[in-house]
DNA sequence: CTGTTAGCGCCTTCAA
DNA sequence: TTGAAGGCGCTAACAG
C-alpha cells in the first residue's frame, strides 16, 4: 500500500490544516516557528513526500522535461542526454526520455506522449527540423522546446548545435592539405539526419574552393549490417580512380566504414584515409585513432536545457546557439602520398557479377 | 496557452457528458455508435489528448517507469536504457531517467524524486544492492522495482544480470590457458560497484583452482584522469615480477588501462595482455580488439522492464534472472609465451622517488 | 499567522 | 446507454 501518506495525514499528525502544511513545504507564506517545527517533525516521521502529480494537476506545470532523440546507442546522443540530465537535476527537474530509433514517423507520436505528460518543455533531436509538423504543433501550442544537434535554417527556432557546414569545410580542407584530391563523402540516410546534409554542403564548399570535384554523397544505412556496406564500398573503392579518402557524416558511420574496408582488404590509412564527425570518446581509444571533428556533445545537452529554462522562466525568445568545435587529427587520416605505395587490393566480390 | 482543451471541451463539442467522453476514450463501458462517432470527431477536431496528470491523480498510477543508473556516458548503461526504452514503449510507457554519476549518496534522493512522481515501478542499477536503505524503503512501500547489472545475493529481490563470478572465472581460465600465471585484477572502486566485487570472486576462484596466487585487487578510479592510472600502473608493472596480464572489472576501465600502459611504453598485448568485462561495441572496433566478456546489455534492459511489468500487473514475486554471457576473444589477450620477447620497458617515473 | 474552500482533469460509482 | 457528482493530492484565494 504505497503512498497513503498525503498532506492530510501530515496535517492531522501536526494538528493543523493542510494549507499550513503546504505553506511550510513551499515556504509560500510565513508560518509560526512552533507550527513549522511540528509540521516538519510530522513530515519526517511519516516519510512524507508531496506528490508531484497533485501539485502538477493544480499548477498545470510539472518538473519534468521531455527528451526525444534518435537513439541512446549512439554515444553522441547518450552524451548530450547526460548533459541534459545534469543540467535538469541542477534545477530539480527530471527527464522523460524517448527515442525514435531513427524512425522519423515515430517523432509525432512520441512528442504527443510527452506533451500529454504536461512536460514543462522539450529538448529534441529530430530527423529534419525544416517543415516539421511536430515542431509546428509545439509552436502553435506554445510549448517551449529546444533542438539539439539540429541546425535550423531560421533563427526563430531555439537550437544548440555546431556550425556543421563550417566544421566539415574545415575538415575537408585538412584532408586536401594532406594531399587528397579525390575525396568521397559517405553519409547516413539524409532522410534521417538533416545534419548529414548540412555537413555535405561544407564538404562541397571546400572542394569547390580548392577547384576539386565534389562527388555526390554515397548514402549508407549505418544501422545496416556490415555486409551491405561492404558491397557499396567495394564498388566505390574498387577501381583505379578510387578516392584516396572518405569523409563520413558521423563517427559511428566512420567506424562501420573502417570495419567494412578492413574486411575488403583495404587498409586505413595506408590505402584510404577516413575521417568522421562528432568526436565520440571511443574514436580516441581505438588505434589508429579516428580523425574527426570534435564536438562538445555533453555541453550541448547542458546548454540546451539551460536555454530551455530561460525560455520557460523568462519567456526569452528562441535563438540558435552555435558552440565551438575543433578538428581532431587522428591516425585514420594520413598524407595522400603514402597511398602511392598501395598495392591494388584484392577486389573481393564486386557488387554486380 | 497550452492544453486548454480538456475532457470538458470535448464533451461540450460532442454534446454529451464528460463521463461519456471518458468511456469512449477508455472503452470502459459501452456507448452508442452515434455518440461515439461524435465524440471521436470532437477529439480529432480539437486535437485533444487526455492529460496523464489528471488520469494519474485519479488512479494513483502513471504510465511512467523510473530509471536510475550510474551514468549514461558508460555505453553499458546507455545500451540497457535503450533496451528499457524499447520495452517500455511497447507497453505505452515512458521512462523517467536519472543518473547518479557514480555517487552512491545521490541514489536515495533521486529515487525519492522518482517515487514522488508516482512511477509505476523502478529499474535501477545501484552501487551496492546489499544493505541498501533505499531498496529497503521501496520494499517497505511495496513499490515494485527491478535491478539491472546488480546481482543480489538473495533471490527475494528482482534483478536481471549475468553470473558475474562465473563469467570472470571463465575469462580468467582463458587467460590461464593462454599461459598466464601472474594475472592482476584491476577494479573500479568497489564502493561504487558491487559487480566489481563479484567479478573479483570469480577471478580468485579460477586462480585458486589453478593453484595460482590471486593478487589483491588494485582499485582504480576509472573516472580519474589517465595520469593517476599511470602512476598506479607504473608501480604494478614496473618490476621484473610484474604481471603478464591484467583483468579489468569492466571495459571502460580496460580502455583506460590500455591507454595508460601505452603512455608508459608498455605494449598491449606484447608486454601485457588485457581483458575487460561487459562487451561494449567499441571494444570490437578498436584494434587490437578488446578481449572481454560479452554481456547482453540491451537485452538486460528489455528483460528488466518486462519483469517489472510482470510484477506490476500479475503481482509476480521478485526473482533473479541471469542471462547468458560469452567470452569474446580479442587481440588484447595474447599467449603469455610471447612476452618472453619483452625488453624491459623504460620504467618512467616510479611512483615514489 | 492560520483555517476553509474551491477547483485543476480525469475516472468511476450511482442513478436514471 | 447516459448523466450527475464525488474525489484523487495539492495549491491558492479568501476569510478570520
Amino acid at each position: 500500500m504505497p503512498r497513503i501518506v498525503t498532506i492530510r495525514t501530515v496535517a492531522e499528525r501536526a494538528g493543523c490544516s493542510i494549507a499550513t502544511v503546504s505553506r511550510v513545504i513551499n515556504r509560500s507564506a510565513p508560518t509560526s516557528a512552533e507550527v513549522e517545527a511540528r509540521v516538519r517533525a510530522a513530515i519526517d516521521e511519516l516519510g512524507f513526500r508531496p506528490s508531484e502529480i497533485g501539485r502538477a494537476l493544480k499548477t498545470l506545470k510539472t518538473r519534468t522535461l521531455g527528451v526525444l532523440i534518435p537513439s541512446l546507442t549512439n554515444p553522441v546522443f547518450a552524451a548530450s542526454v547526460a548533459g541534459m540530465q545534469a543540467a535538469a537535476r541542477e534545477r530539480r527537474h527530471t527527464l522523460l526520455l524517448t527515442a525514435t530509433d531513427y524512425d522519423p514517423a515515430a517523432e509525432a507520436e512520441l512528442v504527443e506522449t510527452l506533451v500529454a505528460q504536461n512536460v514543462a518543455g522539450l529538448v529534441l533531436t529530430v530527423a529534419c527540423a525544416e517543415n516539421n509538423a511536430t515542431l509546428d504543433l509545439l509552436e502553435a501550442e506554445s510549448i517551449p522546446f529546444v533542438l539539439v544537434h539540429n541546425e535550423p535554417d531560421t533563427d526563430a527556432r531555439a537550437a544548440v548545435c555546431v556550425d556543421n557546414a563550417a566544421a566539415t569545410c574545415a575538415l575537408t580542407e585538412a584532408m586536401i592539405a594532406a594531399g587528397h584530391r579525390n575525396i568521397a563523402y559517405l553519409a547516413g540516410r539524409f532522410a534521417t539526419s538533416d545534419r548529414s546534409l548540412r555537413r555535405y554542403e561544407g564538404y562541397r564548399a571546400a572542394m569547390e574552393t580548392a577547384g576539386l570535384d565534389a562527388v555526390a554523397p554515397l548514402e549508407l544505412d549505418y544501422l545496416g549490417d556490415a555486409p551491405s556496406h561492404a558491397a557499396a564500398l567495394a564498388g566505390l573503392f574498387g577501381g583505379l580512380s578510387a578516392p584516396t579518402a572518405a569523409l563520413c557524416s558521423n563517427d559511428l558511420l566512420a567506424l562501420s566504414v573502417i570495419g567494412a574496408l578492413r574486411d575488403l582488404g583495404i587498409r586505413v590509412p595506408d590505402d584510404v584515409s577516413v575521417a568522421g564527425f562528432d568526436g565520440i570518446a571511443l574514436g580516441r581509444a581505438m588505434s589508429p585513432s579516428l580523425a574527426t571533428v570534435d564536438t562538445p556533445t555533453r555541453l550541448m545537452g547542458e546548454r540546451a536545457v539551460e536555454l530551455l529554462f530561460e525560455m520557460i522562466e523568462t519567456g526569452a525568445a528562441p535563438r540558435v546557439e552555435r558552440l565551438p568545435f575543433s578538428l581532431r587529427s587522428g591516425g585514420t587520416l594520413a598524407a595522400a602520398s603514402k597511398r602511392t605505395r598501395r598495392q591494388e587490393p584484392t577486389p573481393p566480390t564486386p557488387p554486380n557479377p
